[in-house]
DNA sequence: GACGGAATTTGCTTTAGCGCAAGTTCCCAG
DNA sequence: CTGGGAACTTGCGCTAAAGCAAATTCCGTC
């Protein structure tokens, strides 16, 4: 195995306190691994051997019943720790990962965890916000799926995702990797139907353009007003 | 402030795996504190000051909307860890916790969250746990929200509730703190008239019994059925 | 022991959005 | 460049459950 340089983890927030030389150590347990389009990091239920930190790509976390229904998690972006179960003291993995582009993750044995976490303190700092953070936002989208339409929801999700993967185009924010209507459907708890039938009336005010697989924001300051309900009265 | 004696956090899985001495030094730092019933521990938006360890009694967590919309985010019991704000690095409590019964609850300065953790790695440990625990109920929230009807939604409510805080009565397991119809309705995404008439529905058919913030499971295994969606093809 | 308010029940009406079904478009593979 | 399948669109009918409204019951209080 190649020796990884620390300055591959020079964007990832959760080791940007640590000193080089701490980051070497921790970096000598791990391993780069390339996930190509479509390949999943690890699937729901499989015991969970790893933990992981994104270094390239996009990936899409989703949860199936046993029934075969699907929500889509969220989706993890570069510099982002995932697959931490193991630290929740889960034996398997709740949910699966999967590349929605060619990506890259580094990867450690979930073994190694509570030693690292005891050698370097501020990596269980760093868990423990990593998670806290993840459970104030499905707080937040239990709040949203209570008391918020379904239109609103979408403008949402469509103005969390320009947020958190957005690259600026000529005229807006494209939402960075593919993503279906059937993958905002199960962002949002509604089907892929309703969210073409939005996204087609929102094409028809210029607020998006559509696409297979694609989405971009041309009007993202009007959403934020659907999203927040001032959408209905003047339209 | 008198001193706390080990013996009453016994009962406290997370301090379940500390040395007597080591228990003595972080109950020094506690405060112990008496909350009557409807008063609230902490408020959302309000400056997350404490950490604290339930002893007795039950609270509701609840979040509101800037709209006013309110959902329960979940019940606290005895010798949980809750308001660990500070720990997810948040300045202010994302909730509001209120006594449902009178209750008694350890708590900690905030400030000393990172000293304790710094000082005790099982402390972060644990509270990672008890995060990840919470995310993954929240998480199979969002999923029955998306994928099941409200019947099975407040069948399932109940089950847990049960589980969590059930008594077990003459006739069945009694939910041991005043719950309205309104909670059930905040805690699975309806409203209270449907809760009512799915709760009437039950009672008729013997499967619970009702009352004034009052729920007893008469048949849990029935009720059971329903959850999991055999209940509606031989009824 | 009557009063007042909160909690609950229940009927009726309305509707958002789901399920079904039938296209259409677009991309990739051969 | 042609065929096939996945992604998407769109129309229509239906229903679960919300919204609205009005009783009714229950409990603590004065």
């Amino acid at each position: 195995m190649a020796p990884l340089d620390r300055s591959i983890v020079a964007n990832v927030p959760i080791f940007a306190s640590f000193r080089a030389d701490d980051l070497d150590a921790i970096l000598r347990d791990a391993r780069s691994v390339r996930y190509p389009k479509d390949s999943s990091v690890f699937d729901q239920g499989s015991e969970a051997h790893s933990f992981f930190v994104l270094l390239h790509g996009h990936l899409r976390v989703e949860k199936t019943t046993p029934q075969g229904q699907q929500i889509v998690v969220r989706y993890v972006s570069a510099g982002e720790l995932f697959g931490v179960a193991q630290a929740m003291a889960l034996k398997r993995y709740p949910a699966t990962a999967i590349a929605v582009v060619d990506s890259v993750a580094l990867s450690w044995p979930s073994t190694l965890w509570s030693q690292l976490t005891g050698q370097f303190p501020a990596l269980a700092a760093g868990a423990l916000q990593t998670v806290g953070s993840r459970l104030q936002d499905t707080q937040d989208r239990v709040l949203e799926m209570s008391s918020e339409q379904v239109e609103r929801r979408v403008a949402h999700a469509l103005l969390r995702l320009a947020k958190q993967a957005g690259r600026k185009v000529e005229h807006g924010v494209e939402i960075d990797f593919p993503i279906s209507r059937q993958d905002v459907a199960e962002m949002t708890g509604t089907t892929l139907h309703t969210v073409s039938r939005i996204l087609s009336a929102w094409e028809q005010q210029g607020l998006v353009e559509g696409g297979r697989q694609r989405i971009v924001l041309r009007d993202p300051h009007r959403l934020f007003g659907i999203a927040e309900g001032q959408g209905k009265q003047d339209q």
